[in-house]
DNA sequence: AGTCGAGCGCGCA
DNA sequence: TGCGCGCTCGACT
């Protein structure tokens, strides 16, 4: 189980409506590498299995996707799903965060 | 408030 | 072996 693995799995549990943020998954991992998930989501293996359009940046920005036109598809997928979105920020992200160790 | 620089973990050259 | 990335934070201006 390497770290992007564990990236994958966190995130691939993330249900649709709901979202999260690169920060979220490395503190999950208990790590300080958050550039290494967002390193990891750009070599995403399972695309299918692991939504990492449902990750954002901390600062409610939708952040990247695969290239800078890819940012708009990430954008309308995430509207599809229930999010709200003006530009490229997400509105209310906080509401729908989606916390891994949510564990009450 | 906006900008600059450093840090982590993995992959590629 | 060295650098960059779909990022984040702390400090300075």
């Amino acid at each position: 189980m390497t770290f992007n693995e564990k990236c994958y799995d966190l995130i691939s549990q993330i249900p649709a409506g709901s979202i999260s943020t690169y920060k979220e998954v490395a503190k999950a991992l208990n790590t300080k590498a958050y550039r290494a998930v967002g390193s990891a989501m750009a070599k995403n293996p399972n695309p299918i299995i692991v939504p990492c359009h449902r990750v954002i940046k901390s600062n409610g920005d939708v952040g990247l996707f695969s290239y800078k036109e890819g940012t708009k598809t990430k954008i309308t997928l995430l509207q599809k799903e229930g999010i709200d979105i003006a530009g490229e920020k997400v509105i209310g992200f906080k509401n729908k965060l989606f916390r891994f160790s949510s564990r009450i």
